[in-house]
DNA sequence: GCAGGCCGTGAATCGGATTCACAATCGCGC
DNA sequence: GCGCGATTGTGAATCCGATTCACGGCCTGC
């Protein structure tokens, strides 16, 4: 029944959260849900395909926050970089679950996972690109976006979405953008992506491409289009969320 | 013994590329290598260590190309392209390692590695680092790049490392690409890497960027810098070189 | 030649995903 | 209400593969 699925899926993303990616067990999830173990594999052929399935469902819930995000009344280039603040704040709430994205996304889940639970992640995925067609073509409508380069809307925003994908990953590796440095890396991403819409000649530019400007039109896009506040990790943090669960061992 | 080291590094990284990283196993690495199973853990306390010890490994390999991009002696913002040629080239040559390279970033295997694992790959792409910086003082100094932005430039140049991290990554998630049409990620990066820089005003800028002109840019660095053809990937494929090892089964 | 330590071995152990023989429950015809 | 086949849920048993460790052989110093 779709119910106790559903109960699968929302107990397995309290478990990761709470006790991370790493320690999640079948059987212990079993006992969680207060389900036997084979009734698992009632719904779900692999832990692998659990895996997809519970990324594809969090990536349907963050549909909503980008289709507001998309729906909002702003410039066209506000708009885009909004999806982006979206997609962050959905981090930020559960970083966990980018681990788990960026897990499954990996040869190792996404080869083992059934073919059915691929394509329901793909087309999962296909709303958000309507969305970042339509704010380009609407960018391209009101002459905020003169040259398209030669590309479709959809290999335009690809660059934007490689630096949040990329930016992401490597905020999540532990130590590795400490060793180079860089302190604040959500805030540099969203410079990134502003001096990336220059290089589009996505109008207005921003110029110049200083912290203060950045930071205040990101708190600016999330008040006004999600009526909160800026996310800590564009405030403050070096990383995420502070990290709240107990601290794996570091090795053994 | 460090020779022996080496043999089951060598002996891993064969196994990886002719049957996947799926199906690595410590006992058929063993074997393969004419070894005992516990010798294997003589050298390395976890599989995981082994995976990111090969990593590293490759990391510290391609080394040699981007020192060679970084010493070419051409405009600074076609150095710095080279450098993302290179990364590309390294890929091609061995898709399956930039793979490892995405699985051990992950939660699950980076923190389930020795710590001194991990140093040793943060260690590893430090003098990267240090090549990147030299490119961009040299721009600086050569008055190629008027305006850093506020950013130091190990903070400017991870907008292009993030754009190559988050390409290779989507490119390598089978059929996700194919879904939103886009046909030649390659090429599509070394456009939106060259929209960038424009984006940071890095002289000479390259207008108007268009595919033709972004296709003879990276064949002209292949073969100035690296005495090489044009990679298969930017040429013609809609992925990576052509997947030679047996299909692995789509699903069960 | 011999004791002690070191190295390599691979069979045994262990953890955890997956299966499957069985039990419980259900729906239906009588 | 009752019996019976079908369907669903169970969790102990199985299986796979990473990891360990008790052993045997080798080497070194005496």
């Amino acid at each position: 029944m779709a119910r106790r699925e559903q109960l699968i899926l929302d107990t397995a993303r309290d478990l990761i959260q709470r006790e991370g990616l790493l320690t999640l067990q079948m059987s212990r999830l079993a006992r969680a849900c207060g389900l036997a173990v084979g009734t698992l594999y009632l719904h779900f052929d692999t832990k692998e395909d659990l895996l997809l399935a519970l990324a594809t469902g969090n990536a349907e819930s963050r549909l909503g926050l980008f289709a507001r995000a998309a729906a909002w009344n702003g410039p066209s280039r506000e708009r885009l970089l909004a999806v982006a603040v979206a997609d962050t704040l959905a981090l930020e709430q559960a970083p966990e679950l980018f681990r788990l994205h960026q897990y499954v996304l990996t040869e190792v889940v996404w080869n083992a996972a059934s073919l059915r639970q691929r394509q329901r992640m793909l087309d999962a995925t296909a709303p958000i690109q309507s969305l970042l067609d339509g704010i380009v073509a609407r960018a391209i409508a009101d002459g905020d976006l003169p040259d398209t380069h030669g590309m479709a809307a959809r290999e335009l925003v690809l660059g934007a979405w490689c630096q949040c994908l990329g930016m992401h990953t490597l905020a999540h590796a532990e130590g590795l953008l400490d060793s180079h440095e860089v302190r604040q890396p959500y805030r540099l991403l969203f410079k990134q992506l502003n001096l990336l819409l220059n290089g589009y000649g996505w109008l207005p530019l921003m110029a110049p491409v200083e912290d203060a400007a950045v930071a205040a039109q990101v708190e600016r896009l999330c008040r006004h289009v999600f009526d909160l506040p800026l996310p800590f990790c564009v405030a403050h943090a070096r990383r995420l969320a502070p990290d709240s669960r107990p601290a794996t061992e570091a090795s053994r």
